[in-house]
DNA sequence: CAGGTCCATGACAGTTTTGTGACACTCTCT
DNA sequence: AGAGAGTGTCACAAAACTGTCATGGACCTG
């Protein structure tokens, strides 16, 4: 990240977008800004932003759509999204989290909350090793030895399982839907099947929960799956 | 907010200060004012406004220390603030604006302007935190997580309990009617009874109610629920 | 206080979602 | 080719969650 963050904000809203452009400048950040869908992923293409800011309603391609391609291609996967969304769309709103919005804000907002947001979700992201081993508790992942251990004890891992636990590890807390772990453990296009993710959950389980212990992955229902919490 | 929303003005030049109380009240709005820094912190403490209108020039203490003291507190941090400076002080606007007023107004300015700014500001005004969390006393949801904890132990809910819990805390204190619910929760078309909603209801209260409390949400007989109050 | 409206509550039968073991297949290495 | 590990699916079992209803209590109105 350079010293100041850069932002992508995709609203079509002038008068909003000038007034959330207006606020985060005033905090230091290097803003762009577009109307446009389609746009906003070239400009991603061509600079990426530390985070963005995407508006649901947005010209040529609506926003899920926008962060479903970013989610795709795995150079953008992990930037950062808060999505704006209008009061009442709550089912946009929890589309949103399963595609892999990082947070929502819902309009009308003040632009003091959603800075503290943009700074809430950039901090956040910073900790997103390369390299690092990744802790939880007593487990630790090294990804360079490509190593699991909890509480020092070695444990072995299949290569689906390892890189399932890497993503989780990546995002303590946090829910992955099954679309998410898909497209994050086996790929974009893999045409694998969502229950084969519960599979590989379980697998998982088994062999990182010592017996005795509580669960180190929550089931959260009909949402996905988390790593403790 | 009370029916009449109510505003705090911080002015010291008392015929200006005339003129926009004299506006609000003319627009319905319950007014209090003060010439004095310190005095507007003990009226905010002593009685919420709904938003705050402030001069940056006023007496014993600057504009810019008081709304830093406002936003300091927890309780008082997301009250809307609309500065006043004089034409030119860009400074002071910018400096206004990181410290986190909601708006700001140059003078000389028209009362007309005045009204529309703090209606703007008081539409988008929401009461929840800056956080990412929605809190409301002991009570913490974190969409993100797909987590509820009470005085920090975590609260297990079904997926219907959840969302509703969020559009609770996202409008607290503001009675919902069934139908309100219903939309919000279920999606605006589907053809669920009405006293589903109490039942949820129910459900909801006896997850997030620890027993020997009082009751969460408040039911408002042939109106709907609310959360608080 | 009678009658009506509105709300709380427990039960329940039906659905949806997850957990789990088994199995057939593919790969890699020898 | 044979052994062994790792994978993706399935079918079935087990949970978890839902929407309704019937009943009784609370509250209001005259």
């Amino acid at each position: 990240m350079a010293v100041k963050p850069s932002l992508l904000i995709v609203e079509d809203d002038l008068a909003l977008a000038e007034l959330i452009v207006w606020h985060c400048e005033a905090e230091g950040y290097v803003v762009r800004q577009t109307a446009d869908g389609e746009e906003a992923l070239l400009m991603v293409a061509e600079q990426m932003p530390d985070a963005i800011i995407l508006d649901w309603m947005i010209k040529h391609v609506p926003g899920i759509e926008v962060l479903r391609q970013l989610r795709r291609d795995k150079a953008t996967a992990h930037v950062p999204v808060i999505m704006l969304t209008a009061r009442g769309e709550e089912e946009d709103r929890i589309r949103g989290l399963k595609t892999g919005a990082d947070d929502y804000m819902t309009k009308p907002f003040s632009p003091r909350e959603l800075l503290a947001r943009v700074e809430a979700v950039l901090r956040r992201s910073r900790p997103v090793t390369g390299g690092q081993t990744l802790v939880a508790g007593d487990l630790e992942l090294d990804p360079v030895a490509h190593r699991v251990t909890r509480g020092g004890v070695a444990i072995p891992l299949g290569p689906t399982e390892f890189r399932m636990l890497v993503h989780f590890l990546e995002r303590p807390g946090r829910v992955q839907s099954r679309e998410q772990l898909l497209d994050a453990v086996w790929g974009m296009d893999s045409d694998i099947e969502l229950r084969t993710v519960d599979v590989h959950i379980r697998r998982l389980r088994k062999a990182i929960n010592l017996p005795g212990t509580t669960d180190l992955i929550r089931t959260v229902r009909s949402a996905g799956y988390a790593l403790g919490g």
